[in-house]
DNA sequence: GATGAATGAGGTTTCATTCAT
DNA sequence: TATGAATGAAACCTCATTCAT
């Protein structure tokens, strides 16, 4: 539903060339979740997707570029999943909670399946790259702006800055989830983690301390 | 001192030797500024520090190496700065407000300049780099485990994990500070983006919302 | 008609296969007005011609099969061009002035107007390729042989080879109509060059200087 | 003498540099005598100088520098060498005929010993390529100019554009050179050619007839 | 007749790396 | 310590060419 990466490769696919094109989706993130980034060559991908690197070239201009493909393709539906769990939910009491709960559920899941082509986004991102902050703000602004509604319908709270607020949240519950098993080898329990997650969403939207905690 | 990358490097290097790899590590820090990882090259690296790729080999095994090298000088410095803002401070009311900011400032302060190796750390360690991961682990582990610290000697407060959420913390402070250009080009104020950095610190360190907030 | 290039291109094609023949042989003459003869490539031919590669190849064997064909086509209209200015003519007094100044005129505006494929027929003629040599040779021979004849019709020259005069005047019409603008910008006046031209073709067919020069 | 084409070739080279390049520029000569410029390649190139494409690249930017270098250290040599058949020589009489065949002997036998880099000269200039322009023109500049001192030295002829004249006569000779063998395969014989350069001239230059032709 | 699609083949180019100086 | 010079290796990329439709 995005913006086609290349202009060329955009050109009327027919049913095969759809395939092929997809086959190469699916070798690109199987090769950046067994080795990194820097390792990820066109000639490897062509291989794993069992075709030529000729091939590969008729429908990405560069490595980089099926990279990117991807990035929009994973984004295109993870994206609305995550503020699925933000959007029209109970934030109050214990329904809120369980909101929060699922929040954190939904981002752990999300990169969880999605680990390496999600940090790639970032890394393109910070590299100063466009094309893909444009994806990011597609995958975290869904989110963030379901939880800027939120904000802003609490009349109760003073919120200054709803972006403020939701961008912080965001960045927390994406970085936390980036970063999970990094964060229980250091020593933390992954349920704690989960529930401080939501803890701090809960806090955050609420300005309350979690019924129960 | 952190664990030597290269045999090579432990060795004793005199005066001028210690100059040129300084050279090199800044030639690194300069090209990863400008262009991507992907495309940092040891030609690139000898050509930026005014000398040839043969005598990056006398210093280096390889491009990593040095930005291995480069992520350990940085963050020998970095890990206790950071925590030195949150180890021995009052967590108490409007000091506590003041100490909450102090660390959102510190955190921004150190990726504003450190931006480029900084994001490569995170993108090693997911890769699944154990040395970056080492590294990583010693700069957010400093403030990290500060956190614990005063989390663990706050009596009235029942904290299940405090290293979850001390992890959690130490994650949303790293993240926002890595993008908070993406989060202003969002629309997010960059003064408000501090405060809501400083009031999660605070609500998860005390439990409640900051004073006059 | 010359031999034709291709057996393939010796089918009576249809009217609209004609019609695409041609638009390639125009694909052809206008790459080469854009780029060089080393630059050329049959997908460009394709491309610039509107259809696709493999419709080239029911067409022609090989680029150079294209130019060829180019050539031929252009030959064939020029050769007997140049030689009916020499035919036929009266090459004294007067009159031959104005009809040596019709030849270099012809040369000229015949270099003008196809500059790109006659430099390949040279070339390809000179790198050894029979084929070229063929068609250059119907190309200059024409006019050549028109020479000759006027030179035999001279019983009051005693010229030792008329071939040898008549080579050596089309050489120096060619070339000079081919490097005309060279010429130019090395200072030369082009009315100046399109009469030197003419002088030495009056010169070398009479055996004196021409009248009123 | 002539400018470097690549500025980074000409990063002082030592004694085995020196020779390398050499060893490339030979090689670059022996294959176009053998096949076309089409077929050019660097690495046919490096197999034929007994090196390896990358060291290829170190002293030239593509196969076309390369050319472009053969044809500058050619002409350095050949440009004088032409104009010194004109300078200073006696034109007068039989002199002035000696002097004549002298010239036609000197271009004939420079496109004996370097036909095949010379007619790139030609291709490449008539493709628009400025670098091969300034070449052609000093080499063919060097005797043109010649030529244009001798008709300026003549009072008694009124010659309106000396320059037009000498441009002729050196696109004759050129031409007729480079095509020696296609006009003897046609049927002039090649002495007669010879004399006939040699006839233009003198006519050109005195205006007369050769003296006992 | 025309062309999406695929690909073997091979040239181009760069890179990492070594070594003699 | 430093570096010209060289190169094996490999990635990049394009091209010619073929088929099935």
């Amino acid at each position: 539903m995005t913006s086609s990466p290349t202009p060329e490769s955009a050109r009327s696919l027919g049913r095969r060339g759809e395939a092929t094109r997809q086959k190469f989706l699916e070798a690109v993130e199987e090769l950046l979740e067994e080795g990194t980034y820097r390792e990820l060559t066109v000639t490897d991908i062509a291989r794993r997707a069992g075709t030529s690197p000729a091939t590969f070239y008729q429908y990405f201009s560069a490595a980089e570029d099926a990279v990117l493909a991807l990035a929009i393709a994973t984004v295109d539906i993870a994206g609305p999943e995550l503020a699925s769990h933000i959007e029209g939910r109970d934030w109050s009491d214990a329904r809120g909670w369980e909101s929060s709960l699922g929040v954190a559920d939904a981002f752990i899941a999300l990169w969880e399946g999605h680990r390496s082509i999600l940090r790639l986004i970032d890394l393109a991102t910070d590299e100063g790259d466009r094309r893909f902050r444009d994806v990011r703000t597609q995958l975290l602004g869904a989110p963030a702006n379901a939880f800027v509604s939120v904000l802003r319908d609490r009349p109760d709270r003073h919120v200054v800055d709803p972006l403020a607020d939701a961008g912080v949240l965001v960045s927390m519950l994406a970085h936390v989830s980036a970063h999970l098993e990094g964060l229980q080898s250091w020593g933390a329990d992954s349920h704690e983690l989960r529930r401080s997650m939501a803890r701090v969403v809960y806090l955050t939207l609420t300005g309350q301390s979690p019924p129960g905690d």
